[in-house]
DNA sequence: CAAAAATGTAACTAATTGGTTAATATTTTG
DNA sequence: CAAAATATTAACCAATTAGTTACATTTTTG
């Protein structure tokens, strides 16, 4: 149990700190502070901040692409598939919402320092939803559409929404009923799949 | 002609290293060598980092709700307001990259260092939206719908497809028709706009 | 034109940052 | 238990960074 323990610790406060202040804007210094674990402890375990980075996303990414290909491939109408799809995606980016703002600034600098293996889970997600769509095609229940598009509709909105939910309440005004609508994850899901899927379906 | 070169040609390159590599990122010394003029020549015109950045944003977003609004207040009919208003974000964040990325990054950390007038900026096409969709369902002609999410819709998936064209150049594959269809920010924008208008529309 | 105001530069500084080292403590194992 | 492997620490270092200063040049203006 002790055994990983500090490494794990050590991995789980840097993902924060990454989400919260990007690459460059995180102080190793502060992030052995905040682990309270020595700063060698951390070069020891991680190697170097590069380093350190790359086991933070591949840890992070992982899972969620997992989550996702796991409840949607179990699927076999197309627009359940879509439905499970999209709110998989919702719950694990809520679950774990440093990842939504881990991958704004990835995608904001290009994917640049982004390791090809967190790229990759993306990527999966991105092939099940072609997958998807396609099924719906030749099933004759989704029209024709542009898999990126909605992938980036999916992906970009959650993003947003997840990320802005402290902003937001620190915004005046908004009744309670509008608070569960505006913060809760699966009304949003929901409400994206309806969208999506209004448009898809062949009427 | 030559009175505000210096001090724009800072701000243009200022954009575009924050918008490349955040704040944190970006490097004063780096930033004087790029724009071509001395470091002290940047204290002089823009007081300090922080206050550059600030600069930065105010006339990066300030255009770009200047060009929605105006294209968006023209017009009469919801289904029109709305089409516009989706290109016209659109062609704003193709015209100018690093507002995207900017954003995006902004929302990454929770809009924390994000100047006000930046954030009012943002408020403006967000009220907009708001407008338009109530416009619509008071003429019948929209279902009701929560403006936070479509206003996250149409952001998250343009930013999305703005930052993410440097990165989708370097993909394999894809014919003519793809690239055009993938990186023509019009057909994005119809896209989205078809997307969310068919949903919205009552039958 | 000459004084003054504005703008530009090179060299410097104080503080911060990623990373190291050598010594110590803890755990594992033969 | 003792040796070996693993883990942790405090102190240190070299490089980088934001910001300054004193001086030079250009532009404006009375």
């Amino acid at each position: 149990m002790a055994k990983i323990k500090t490494s794990e610790k050590i991995l789980k406060c840097a993902t924060r700190l990454f989400a919260q202040h990007g690459y460059d804007g995180t102080i190793m210094d502060d992030l052995a502070e905040q682990c309270g674990v020595n700063k060698a402890s951390i070069y020891y375990h991680h190697k170097d901040k590069a380093t350190l980075y790359e086991n933070a996303l591949i840890a992070l990414f992982t899972p969620i692409a997992d989550a996702v290909v796991a409840a949607v491939s179990v699927e076999d109408d197309p627009v359940t598939r879509l439905e499970s799809h999209i709110r998989m995606f919702a719950r694990a980016s809520a679950d774990n919402p440093y990842f939504s703002a881990i991958l704004m600034r990835e995608l904001a600098s290009g994917g640049a320092n982004m390791p090809v293996s967190a790229r990759r889970q993306m990527e999966r997600v991105l092939a099940l939803l072609g997958e998807t769509l396609l099924l719906g095609e030749s099933k004759n229940i989704f029209k024709p559409a542009e898999t990126l598009i909605i992938h980036f509709m999916i992906v970009g909105t959650i993003n947003l929404f997840v990320t802005s939910i402290p902003f937001r309440k620190s915004l005046p005004g908004a009744s309670r009923a509008d608070q569960r609508k505006n913060f809760d994850i699966e009304s949003a899901a929901a409400q994206i799949s309806k969208i999506i899927i209004d448009s898809l379906l062949l009427k």
